[in-house]
DNA sequence: TTGACATTCAAACATTTGTTTAATACATAC
DNA sequence: GTATGTATTAAACAAATGTTTGAATGTCAA
């Protein structure tokens, strides 16, 4: 069953499954069938709950897709606050710790990008929240955070693509998993994971530049 | 029918169709009817040529989509060569180059790397071809070329990592487009992607702390 | 022209698909 | 206990799917 859903009414259970199985093999290589044999309950549960399939697939990210991301969210918050000061690489770090480390469990994280990455690939309506409310919010309050750190000369489209990157960087390392494990010949275990927080951190800040320099003071 | 193919026997048309509609939807919310519907022939004509859809796709892999990574190479290749001498910033642009701008059409590169990022959200067989094949030399290759610009006490690893974060970026730009072109309010036209491939560049060598400097001299 | 082969075609096939139905079980309030 | 509304079930349904078939059509050398 794959980590067990904490409640246990049906409708609970179907939601879990199926996004479980949303996130692995998407929309239409999923079957009901399959959801409802996952959670245990009869195939017309699915229909009872929440109409049809299309339906439960919005339900997934309505009720388990975005409370994720705000936790995420609410962990870079924090990460932030907890700084004496504002600096450039804080900010960066609490973007890489949040979405690299963050609140979730391995398998958690994995899900939740790869719903993401599937939405990119082929917006549903599903698609229209993530970028309206999740996204597209904290890009934009990650450039005001660090539009006080750049040069006066710098133009408002470059400063957007700088916060692009820094977000492309952490999405590629929590989806692009099989390749990046492939080439590095690295697990997913918490040394890499460090090691990859402070690789963005670095990175980000000063590219290939600074390679080499020794990671974060 | 969004392009026409080149060649017009039906084999190259349903292979030429196939990729879009795989590209766009997936493999499985893509019916063979939908596939010999655009490509003007009967519903037999997939499993008379290629046995059956699976097979198909791979096909699309195998013949289309192998030889154009290739081409994405030779031209990384040749943008390596017209330089005068090594430099990270020269390596680097034609790494960007190459893929943002490159040899393919614009419809052509998004069909590109939105059948690669599938393989990645869900390896198949044909996940080994790109790996193994394609990036995984491209990435060694890479590695080798940026090695003697690294400061000496640079790990291996974080080298691979510094490859792995050009390449994601690259690849970012390229599939992200959507939430890219929401936030930025950008349309992917020839200005913006010179202004990309010089990010990229800017990133890359410099990351934030460059950020304002002026692009490439 | 004939014969042999490759290709195309409409039709049918067997499964699988999402969805519906109608009967049953279960709970809770009166 | 009975009634009422909710939840679950097995079974059926209609549509869609990948695949197969066998006849028809085309191609080209002898």
């Amino acid at each position: 069953m794959a980590g067990t859903p904490k409640v246990n009414i049906p409708k609970d259970r179907i939601l879990y499954e199926a996004e479980t199985l949303f996130a692995k093999r998407g929309f239409y290589a999923v079957t009901v069938r399959e959801i409802t044999h996952a959670a245990h309950c009869n195939l017309a549960a699915v229909n009872y709950h929440f109409g049809n399939k299309q339906n439960l697939y919005m339900e997934v990210f309505r009720c388990l897709w975005k409370p994720r991301a705000k936790r995420i969210l609410t962990r870079f918050e924090s990460l932030l606050a907890a700084q004496k000061e504002m600096t450039l690489q804080g900010i960066v770090q609490a973007v890489a710790e949040a979405f690299i480390k963050g609140p979730l469990s391995d398998e958690e994280r994995l899900r939740h990008f790869q719903l993401m990455i599937r939405e990119m690939a082929r917006p549903t309506e599903a698609f229209e929240m993530v970028i309206g409310d999740v996204i597209g919010p904290f890009h934009g309050k990650l450039v005001e955070l660090i539009r006080p750190f750049m040069a006066r000369e710098i133009g408002q489209v470059a400063l957007l693509l700088y916060v692009q990157s820094i977000i492309g960087l952490v999405i590629h390392f929590n989806f692009a998993r099989n390749p990046v494990m492939r080439v590095t010949g690295m697990e997913y275990d918490d040394r890499f994971k460090d090691e990859l927080v402070n690789h963005v951190i670095q990175f980000s800040l000063s590219g290939l530049n600074g390679a080499g320099e020794g990671g974060v003071p």
